[in-house]
DNA sequence: CTGAAAGCGCTTACAG
DNA sequence: CTGAAAGCGCTTACAG
């Protein structure tokens, strides 16, 4: 093996040379659609083939001005859903023929170098998957003329496109399922209170409870971090008027919740406290937590989101666009069920509530 | 807000009008160590500002023949270490003034659809995290004289450079523990026999055990699957002469594992069952697992990939390098411990056999 | 230190 | 259908 420099790369004039046709006859070879004889494509594919010689994608880049780049922006990947949508991401852009560009583990808070990033590699679009910075970020490229889509989340001016759930209506299903489910104090551990998720989660949440006469929440702030939602829980549950329905702002806290409530303080779950999270992310289903949760259907909010892109990506208009998709309580062991309103659905347990 | 097709862009030429300066001077200007002086510096900058000028990274890309960017070729996120990798991957990424384009969401099957794109976007260098098509792939990439670095794996042939733990030394003090915990029966249950962790894990397991005059495993093969691993697992353990210690060969098969030991089949851990992992990823830690684990030092290993990396693109001298780090294992609540051995070291246990 | 010029590897009117 | 040519937005010898 001779050690080399990054080998110079076959061109499409060393590929014309030797298929003896033009430059002009290889580049369209390689573009579907244009317009070229069979036997002259495949005197270049015979070419190159023999050369190995493959597009280069970047001088493409700079004369079609389109890099077929989409940047994914997600602070973090602690939180099992972001992974999956990542993972989705990346299976429905390919098959788009675009790449991936990620941005991930950097503070939520310089959003500045990441927005030179996108901006150095004229990306084609943007998903913005990280709380904090989003309002910021996606005001900037959205002014650059870059198509952005807030997953998960919405900023108040509604200038930039989002994919979400029914936050406030899922928080509402929560609080419903818990008065069925005969519970008398009610808590709510947050997360981010700055997040669009978390302010619907709450408002409906809130507005559920009070419809059925209750109107104290015992609050703390999680922040959508495991660490914080453990000391949260701990202050909570320690004390003698704890809740006995808890509502998580997501999974990713719930499961620590359950465990400090379990393990530290030897509550049994659900008798002596019932837990409802969000997200029906990876660990709650698993049969150590059985999370009771609001789903969120992952792979239609990663369909909504790219269908978005590419649409506004072929069409040239950035016309703000909100896909608000809806969820499902999905039932499982974290709480006390109530007398009706759970039913299977294929082969899964949802609580749909008669309507009033 | 006039929806646009995406602008233009501001180009240098632009913005050298604007100064009153060639655009050989606002290029200057861009390029870190060129001759510029201050003055018309900031004439440049002034200019620049203005107008919101941000260097083409592609057209940079094509005339420098580096584009900056790093591919990862990670197949699935699910289990938790790898987005933890990626995470850690895009922090110092970024700080070398690199990008992350990620490979992910596709089948395991076919390598040559991404190999296709690495090649086609030019990428400086690649880090491969994907179980199965890492031979293949390495090769064509090693051959294309792009550096790659195999994460958390080997081939046969070590042409290509790799940074893995000690796999078979852990496999080898996972049976020491085991031996040491008075453990009669023991089991494995394997993740995809044909990589190479698994067969270095299983290698050293076997010999440690053999060296206690332990020749008998019990078997099962989990393909480091969740589903897989939870059918192993049923197999292996509702049998009457089910092992007593049992290694997984990863933490994301050792959670699906125990909860099937503990809520399907009744069995106390680690009264009935001691269970080993490999990993020490995030829900190993979780206190409803609670796993005896072998860390790999994912920060040191994410370092270790970076560097050989940019070694070898400044010198362009691809020689392959193996890093092999150490790892500990991890003492917690899933598996019964020994007499002896177990230290504590920075307020996490650890077990350290006194050496023979 | 500075500017004019060549050239990176493509796509795409344009003329035939 | 095909080729010659212009040009995308930069970097970088080269000459001054």
């Amino acid at each position: 093996m001779d050690s080399g420099v990054k080998k110079p790369g076959v061109t499409s004039s060393q590929v014309a040379r030797r298929a003896g046709v033009s430059q002009s006859a290889v580049s369209r070879t390689f573009t579907p659609g244009a317009s070229i004889s069979p036997k002259t494509r495949a005197k270049v594919m015979a070419a190159a083939k023999e050369l190995g010689y493959r597009p280069n994608a970047i001088a493409r880049s700079l004369i079609t001005n389109r890099s077929r780049i989409i940047a994914v922006v997600m602070a973090y990947l602690e939180n099992l859903f972001y992974p999956d949508v990542l993972e989705e991401l990346g299976r429905l852009l390919v098959k788009e023929n675009y790449r991936l560009l990620l941005f991930t583990g950097f503070m939520d808070r310089d959003s500045d170098p990441v927005f030179d990033q996108l901006m150095q590699y004229r990306v084609d679009g943007i998903v913005l998957a990280s709380t904090s910075l989003s309002s910021e970020l996606s005001e900037e490229c959205a002014a650059a003329g870059i198509p952005v889509v807030l997953f998960n989340r919405t900023t108040e001016r509604d200038a930039v496109s989002s994919v979400t759930t029914r936050n406030r209506e899922g928080g509402r299903r929560v609080a419903e399922f818990l008065v069925a489910g005969g519970h008398k104090r009610f808590g709510y551990i947050s997360g981010l209170e700055s997040s669009s998720t978390n302010r619907d989660r709450f408002a409906g949440y809130k507005e559920g409870l009070a419809e059925a006469g209750h109107t104290e929440i015992i609050y703390e702030v999680g922040n959508y971090d495991r660490a914080e939602a453990e000391a949260a829980a701990r202050k909570m549950l320690s004390k003698p008027d704890r809740p006995d329905a808890l509502f998580v702002a997501n999974d990713h806290m719930a499961v620590a919740v359950m465990d400090v409530a379990r393990h530290e303080l030897g509550l049994s779950i659900p008798e002596d406290l019932s837990i409802v999270g969000y997200d029906d992310v990876g660990p709650a289903r698993w049969t150590s937590y059985g999370i009771t949760s609001m789903s969120q259907p992952l792979k239609r909010m990663v369909e909504a989101t790219v269908n978005i892109l590419m649409d506004q990506i072929s069409s040239g208009e950035i016309e703000a666009e909100h896909r608000i998709l809806n969820g499902e309580l999905v039932v499982r062991t974290s709480a006390r069920l109530p007398k009706s309103g759970v039913v299977e659905v294929d082969g899964r347990r949802i609580f749909k509530p008669a309507k009033g």
